[in-house]
DNA sequence: CTGAAAGCGCTTACAG
DNA sequence: CTGAAAGCGCTTACAG
C-alpha cells in the first residue's frame, strides 16, 4: 500500500539500486539520474521505510536509554540533553522507564528492546556490575551514574566526591558547622549516597570540624523523602545549621518542610542541594547547589556510545570520562 | 551471528514456523512440542528480532509522542504517564522533541519517523489543524492539548474554560479583585492561552468584576517568563493583588520574583497556576493550582489511539475526549 | 497440530 | 556510474 523503492525506481526508469544510491547519498550518481530519481520520490511522496533499512543493514540507528522515572527532574532534563545530541549525529533515542526495579533493568538490558537499539545508555540503580556485564549481551553499553562502577564497563561519570566536598566546605565556609545530610545512612560507601558522603566527610575533615553520624538520615532520593527526613530530623531534636540534600529534590523538599514549621533560611539553617534542575534557580529562597556537568555528561556518553556502535568491538579500552562539576551558590546557602 | 529463529527450529528438531507458534503463544501446539522449542531458545538464548518481525507484519508495536521538549516539567510527567499507559498494552514510545518549531513538528508527523511507529500522539504547538491533515499521512493520529481544535482530528482535551473559570471563581471568592494573567494576550482566543482567558474572563464576568485588559501579560510559558512579566507587571505601577499563571511554570516563575520583591504570598499578592506538576506541591508557600487529569489524559488517549490501531480504520466516527479537573487548593491562594 | 514457500522493503556484495 | 540477484529474520497465507 504504502510507496515502496521499487515503485519509485518505475517511475524513475532506473533499478531499485540506482534509487538507493540516490537516498543514500552515493557519491557517483550522474546529476541527471539523481534529479530524476528525486523527481519521483517527490511526486510519489516516498519514504523509507526504516524497519526494512534495519532489517537489511544491521543498524537500526537508534540509540536505548534506560531510566528510572522521566517524572523525576533531573533524568528528564538529561534525556532531553540526550536526545538531542544524539539527533545532531543520526541517532534517535528509545526511553525505557525501569521505576527503579532490578527485574525491569534486566529486561531492558537483554530483552528484546535490544534488538531495537544499536546500543544501550544505562543508568543502573538496582542491578550490579556482575548482572550488567552478564546479561548485557554484546551490544556496546554506556553507563552513566556511577551506582556501578567497574574497570569492565565504559561510563561517564559525576565527580561526586569532589563536589560534594566542595559545596560542603562552602557550606562550612559560611560558618556551619553542623551539617544535616539527607539521602544517606552512616557507613554508605557505594553509589551516589556513598560517593557524595564520602565527599562531605572528606571536607569536614580538611576543616577539623567532627562527623556526626546523627546528622544522617536516609530516605528516598525525591522530594517527599527530603521533606520528611528534614521533619524526623526536627522531631528528634537535632541540632543543625545546614542542610545538605544529596540531591536537589531531596533539598527542595527539606526547604519546603524548613519553611512550612517556620525557620529561617538561609538564616537559621542553610539548605544546599546536588543536580542544579532548572527548579533550584526558582525556589524560594533560591538552591544553592552544584551543576555535576548534566549537557558535558549527556554530549560524551552519546558520543561514546556512538564511537563503539561505528568502529570495530573488541578492540578499544575500556573509557571511564569525568564530567566537570561547578558548585552554583544561591539565596538558601549564600 | 545473532541466533535466530532458525537455529531453535533446528535445535528442537521442529519447523520455523511452530517456533513462531511459540513464541506467538499459539493455542494448539502439543504440550511436548511447546516444551521442546521453549528448552532449546532457553537453550541458545534466543532473542525475538523485533525488526524483522515489524517487517513482516506491518506493525512495531511502538507509538511516537511528539512534544516540544522533556526538559519541561509537564510533558516530562505526562511522557512518564503515556508510556506506563502503553507499556500495560504492549506498546513502547518513542519520543520525539519538536523544540516547538513548526518544521521539527512537520518532520515528525510525516517523515520517516513514523515508519517506526504504528500511530502517533501529538502535542501541536506551532502546525496548524489542515497543515496536520494534509502531512499526517495514514497512521492513527491523537492530539493531545488544544493548541489545535478541529473536527476532523481525535483529540484528547483539557476543560481549559471550566478550570481556568474554577481556579479564577475561587480567587475572586478569596476576595481578590484585581488578578493579573502570565501567559495571554488581550485578544488572545484560541490554544490554551485563549482558552484559558476566556475561562477567567467568564468567571470575573459571573462575579460582575471588570476585565482589566492591562493586567495581561504576554510571555513564554516557562519559569523565567513569568518572573519576567511580573517584574514588568510591578515596574509598570500596576495594581493587582493575585496572579494567575496560566501554567505552572509560570506562576512559579512568578512566586518567585514577587518573593524576591518582598512581596507577601498570599497576603498582599495571591498566586495560582495550571497543571499541578509535583512541583507545585514543594514550592514555598505551595501553589494552588488546578490539575488537569494527566493520568486520565495519557491513559485515553493511549486507548485512543491503540484502538484506533488495531480496528479497521476509516470506519469509526471522529472522538474527542475531555479529561475531568480537579482545583487543588494550597498556601498560595488559600 | 505442523510444514514448506513466499515475501515484507530495503542494502549488500558482485558484476559489468 | 548502474543493474540483477541474494538475503536480513521474521510472519502470513496456504496446505495437509
Amino acid at each position: 500500500m504504502a510507496v515502496t523503492m521499487n515503485d519509485v525506481a518505475k517511475a524513475a526508469g532506473v533499478s531499485l539500486k540506482t534509487v538507493s544510491n540516490v537516498i543514500n547519498n552515493y557519491e557517483f550518481i550522474r546529476p541527471t539520474t539523481r534529479q530524476r530519481v528525486l523527481a519521483a520520490i517527490e511526486e510519489l511522496g516516498y519514504e523509507t521505510n526504516l524497519t526494512a533499512r534495519s532489517l537489511r543493514s544491521g543498524k537500526t540507528n537508534m540509540l536505548g536509554l534506560v531510566l528510572a522515572d522521566l517524572s523525576i527532574p533531573y533524568y528528564a532534563e538529561l534525556a532531553s540533553d540526550i536526545m538531542k545530541a544524539a539527533w545532531r549525529r543520526g541517532y534517535r533515542v528509545l526511553v525505557e522507564q525501569s521505576g527503579n526495579e532490578a527485574a525491569h533493568e534486566k529486561a531492558a538490558i537483554q530483552g528484546q528492546f535490544r534488538s531495537l537499539t544499536d546500543g544501550l545508555l544505562f543508568i543502573p540503580l538496582a542491578l550490579g556490575a556482575e548482572e550488567i556485564i552478564q546479561g548485557a549481551g554484546t551490544k556496546p553499553l554506556v553507563l552513566l551514574g556511577e551506582y556501578v562502577q567497574d574497570p569492565r564497563l565504559d561510563m561517564v561519570l559525576i565527580q561526586n566526591q569532589e563536589a560534594a566536598a566542595a559545596i560542603t566546605t562552602h557550606l562550612l565556609a559560611g560558618g556551619r558547622r553542623r551539617i544535616a545530610v539527607l539521602g544517606a545512612a552512616d557507613g554508605d560507601t557505594t553509589g551516589s549516597a556513598g560517593l557524595r558522603l564520602s565527599g562531605y566527610k572528606a571536607a569536614l575533615a580538611d576543616a577539623g570540624v567532627e562527623y556526626d553520624p546523627t546528622l544522617l538520615v536516609r530516605c528516598e532520593w525525591r522530594r517527599d523523602g527530603g521533606a520528611g527526613a528534614i521533619a524526623r530530623l526536627l522531631d528528634s531534636g537535632a541540632e543543625f545549621d545546614a542542610v545538605f540534600g544529596l540531591n536537589d529534590a531531596l533539598a527542595l523538599g527539606a526547604l519546603h518542610e524548613l519553611l512550612v514549621r517556620g525557620k529561617k533560611v538561609p538564616q537559621e539553617i542553610a539548605v544546599a542541594g546536588f543536580d542544579d534542575i532548572e527548579e533550584a534557580r526558582f525556589a524560594s529562597p533560591s538552591l544553592t547547589t552544584v551543576a555535576p556537568g548534566r549537557a558535558e555528561i549527556a554530549e560524551r556518553a552519546v558520543a561514546l556510545l556512538i564511537e563503539r556502535i561505528e568502529s570495530d568491538r573488541e578492540t578499544a579500552d575500556v573509557r571511564q570520562l569525568e564530567a566537570a562539576f561547578e558548585l552554583r551558590v544561591r539565596h538558601s546557602a549564600p
